[in-house]
DNA sequence: AATTTTTCCGTGTGCGCACACGGCATATTG
DNA sequence: CAATATGCCGTGTGCGCACACGGAAAAATT
């Protein structure tokens, strides 16, 4: 590790150029002669340069950036206020920059919705983007304005694929339903019964769904030590709680051994609902998400475990990942996924308080 | 939130003075008068000045931040190659603040060679020291010298009650023995039989496992659907593979319905070893950390379950604790508990991948 | 050959802060 | 009252970088 930093200057008087003539090579400005691009750029290779980002933010610190959000909101379902938080929390960690967000709200089951948001987001010329396309084809026309304009666009809970965005974070859904599937199985016996519950309307992310689905039913079809049948609930009407406990009831009546539940998202706790208080504490059921619902009961004991879809640090990787691309032209990889967190009673505190400290730094 | 970010300047102009003497009042540096003292600390409180990190470091980075990191020699133990990366990601992420870290190494069942370690360390000058006290005694004479110079420290893995320091980073012992129980009670059936096994020499840090030993068996307590016998195992040969057989085979002679296992520190694969393969299937095993012969078995589902300890953010979180504390004058909380976080095959790759990127900022 | 254009490069200033230096008051001393 | 000391405060410089401006040289045009 060299103990002094390389600077400009440096390689400048190297070369035998004025630092306004490295600073052109460094940020490809043009209007130098290719015989002493080539040599600024060997010395700063030759003498590891890198820049200073301090100063670098220091000098640029006039001009803001702007980030424009565009999420469903957050009023309508209790999973999007995490995102939310985590771009709130990352605004605040990058504030030094001079970045500023602005947040544009869409409503979750209504794609034209979503389309006023995205026009009302490009309008403000933002510096670059940061969506949760839940519709496919709604989310193209995003795409390709991006593209048109070089705005920098990032997805987060949803992916759509061959896209030509900056990145992509979330989970991958079909590992979540592996996940699910050896977390029921461990508590489950020889003999037992399971069922994936899909809680959710047709025109959401029904692709998500299918892929943990799609891994759930994998895990059980490479277990041999074990026999255990899977059944499969698609609902729609999971808000009306009459519907809901009609139904449970009648399944219990066809599987007798019914003990384990899969729910595909984060409204496990309306399955929960659903129940009888003494089925309630007998019943295995896995799950998504920390949202408050949720947590009471995995404290009760009725939920035994929750996955964490990390919807929290998909709001702030989203922005730090904007950040580190325009402001510190760093390299993102295309996709960026995010741990599988199971929780429990016991562990559950920690990653709740994550979302309210946790020091970093732009490397 | 405020469009233009509010600098020395703007309070010295609304005070009537120069940057200067703002400037003293910021850094406690006297020599103002108790009237203007006043005047521009309510002009900052007003304003909501904040430094500006970016030219701070900028007008400060010639001075050197160097801090020595005292933790037992890796070479011994696979757990501690851990901290030791954690502990090198940090110093890159923050070599822009002119961080420089210097290791000591110590061998881990010798508490005069920690000593030494912490004499070498000291003898250097650092501006803070990171260690790990596994010795007691000899870690207060750490702490009584780091107090006389005034040199912030750090404590990660092992706290040391009633010590004045300035941060204990690592995790709750009971509350990861509890996590155990309720992880290894959901895959066993009434009447079954669970067995705590300490695999660990007398010297080292006890109290750790006693905490966890305490946790897993107030969990089994607490439970009262089920009747699940615990009994204690402590093993300082662990290292003697047919003393461990013998003693293995001898207790399922005794007790035949011996199905769970509760490895109190990362050597959980040493117990696996003790076992005949066709038992190594039946039996449910919960231990803790993500070091290579674990992660091995954890794949081919003879362990169930291992609780990562985040030995290695235990390392990057105390060097970014103390660069917080020196360079950005933070406060910092007394102690700092890590996740316990919950790993299987299908979610084990985040976790270790996270070691590698994970892009942040200092806040 | 004189003029205009283009290419290429150096200089200078400012970002916000830390800190040394020096100056002007007032207080202290003989 | 002069001489010195002390308390308070302003000024100036530099940290490394970005970028506007302008100048000199080379190329293109008339």
């Amino acid at each position: 590790m060299p103990d002094q930093r390389i600077t400009l200057k440096d390689i400048a008087l190297r070369v035998g150029v004025s630092t306004g003539t490295v600073d052109r090579v460094v940020h490809k400005r043009g209007h130098v002669s290719a015989e002493i691009q080539e040599r600024v750029e060997l010395a700063m290779r030759d003498m590891g340069y890198e820049p200073n980002l301090a100063a670098r933010s220091l000098a640029n610190n006039n001009k803001p950036f702007r980030i424009a959000v565009v999420l469903p909101d957050y009023r309508q379902d209790p999973y999007w206020a995490q995102p939310k938080e985590g771009v709130e929390r990352a605004a605040e960690s990058v504030r030094h920059y001079n970045v500023q967000i602005e947040f544009f709200f869409f409503s979750m089951f209504q794609p034209k919705n979503f389309l006023d948001s995205v026009e009302k987001s490009l309008k403000s010329a933002p510096g670059a983007v940061l969506a949760a396309p839940l519709f496919l084809e709604e989310a193209k026309v995003l795409v390709a304005a991006c593209e048109e304009h070089h705005v920098p666009l990032v997805f987060i809970n949803t992916d759509i694929e061959g896209a030509d965005i900056l990145s992509y974070i979330g989970q991958d859904s079909y590992q979540s339903g592996v996940l699910a599937g050896r977390l029921l199985n461990f508590g489950l016996s020889d003999g037992d019964h399971a069922m994936l519950v899909n809680l959710d309307k047709e025109v959401s992310s029904a692709r998500h769904l299918q892929d943990k689905g799609r891994g759930f039913k994998d895990f059980f079809n490479g277990i041999d030590n074990k026999s255990i049948q899977i059944h499969t609930a698609i609902l729609e009407d999971f808000d009306k709680p009459a519907f809901m406990r009609a139904w449970a009831k009648k399944q219990f009546d066809i599987f007798p051994r019914l003990t384990g539940f899969f729910v595909t998202n984060s409204r496990a706790y309306k399955l929960v609902e659903a129940l009888e208080p003494s089925v309630q504490d007998k019943v295995k059921i896995v799950g998504f998400d920390l949202i408050e619902p949720n947590l009471k009961l995995l404290s009760e004991g009725k939920i035994r475990f929750l996955i964490n879809q990390n919807a929290w640090h998909q709001g702030y990787l989203g922005i730090l990942t904007l950040v580190n691309k325009v402001l510190m032209s760093k390299d993102i990889p295309r996709t960026q996924y995010l741990p599988l967190d199971i929780i429990v009673k016991e562990n559950v505190d920690y990653y709740l308080k994550r979302t309210l400290e946790l020091p970093m730094v732009i490397v």
